[in-house]
DNA sequence: ACCTGAACACCGTTCAAGT
DNA sequence: ACCTGAACACCGTTCAAGT
């Protein structure tokens, strides 16, 4: 008579990213979270192998809600943009899952698919190799950069911290201007880039042509 | 009779700093770093109130090798150009401290005083107050974005990782052009954004003139 | 003033035992 | 096949005790 199942992977990644985006990534212990899940602490090796592929398993659960549709339908510059924007989006909304990023795609399937849409796309609207890869890893450097940490929010709230430093003065306000500082920043990078790029793509074109 | 003194900050600080860098943040326990310094483990609490305390000070003394002397004697182009250069060396020659910078100066002196000298620079130069707060974060990142982590080094170097995406067939061979294609990517963007500032800069003289 | 040993409440992981 | 309890070798931190 086999009892009922009380664990799949799709439950202990639904439980360990909902107490990574609540508490953040040093909330999830074995333990805890295994306690959420109304069961023991060994109970989660039947169904993952370590700590690591549960966090491994959420990081990519996100990486799957960024929409990479845009390449194929769009010209390659607003496919870009959209992706870029989609990107950022999805982090902004996990940001404890940022760091967990950080060294690639490694083996996490939604994170390898959304490497090969980028670099097909971009392959495919006439860019070379070596440059598509830069501008993949450049998007994911502003991308990454600024769903880490917000800019704003790294400054303290205590004026007195900031006597010392002349320039400094009003730092301490740079939380409240939190969205508008840390989306303006990114739009302005993002704009830059993609008109750099259209030029570049341009001045290639002209002299193949 | 005083005992010889075992330990200072700065003895604590610099063997903190060597795990870092030769094994990683995991490898910093109290205990570990007391053993490295012929120590016990409480010890360290009379230095310091908590390991996280240490691991700032190990930020904030990578932080304060980058140099930022340009500003004021140098075009904010080259100026921008030359400190993100040296930021960015600083950073990849200590990757695995960059996620701890990931939330902003906070109360590290270094750190506070790079941002001082960014923006006051930037605000020297004639930019408002808005755009070289938008800057300053832009810069921070590209420059943490790409030292975070290795784009070329995020793919794994099986092949047979790689047979169901059709564009990443090539992706293991990413490792061998490490430095190309991280320097590449960093230096393209970072050429990029100086020549669009260079543009939003001057229209905006135009317009005022 | 600074260092130590013992102790607290935790970790990730293994494994024999149960069903 | 999957869950459990006990155990292993660790954690960060506190604190009374020593010098």
């Amino acid at each position: 008579m086999a009892r009922p199942r009380l664990l799949t992977r799709e439950r202990i990644v639904d439980a360990a990213a909902a107490l990574v985006d609540a508490e953040g990534l040093d909330a999830v212990s074995i333990r805890r979270l295994a306690a959420e899940l109304g069961v023991q602490g060994p109970s989660l090796y039947n169904h993952f192998a370590t700590k690591n592929e549960i966090l491994d398993a959420v990081a990519d659960a996100v990486v799957a809600q960024v929409n990479v549709s845009f390449f194929g339908t769009h010209d390659w510059r607003e496919a870009l943009r959209l992706w870029a924007h989609s990107y950022r989006a999805v982090l902004s909304a996990h940001p404890n899952v940022v760091p967990m990023l950080a060294h690639g795609p490694g083996r996490r399937p939604a994170a390898l698919a959304m490497a090969d849409a980028v670099y097909g796309g971009l392959l495919d609207a006439g860019w070379p190799e070596a440059r598509a890869t830069h501008i993949g890893a450049l998007l994911r450097y502003l991308v990454h950069g600024s769903a880490l940490g917000s800019f704003a929010l790294g400054f303290a709230e205590d004026p007195l911290l900031y006597e010392h430093y002349p320039h400094l003065q009003r730092a301490h306000l740079l939380a409240e201007h939190k969205h508008s500082v840390d989306e303006g920043a990114f739009t302005l990078g993002l704009d830059m880039f993609i008109a750099g790029l259209d030029r570049l793509f341009a001045s290639a074109k002209g002299v193949s042509a």
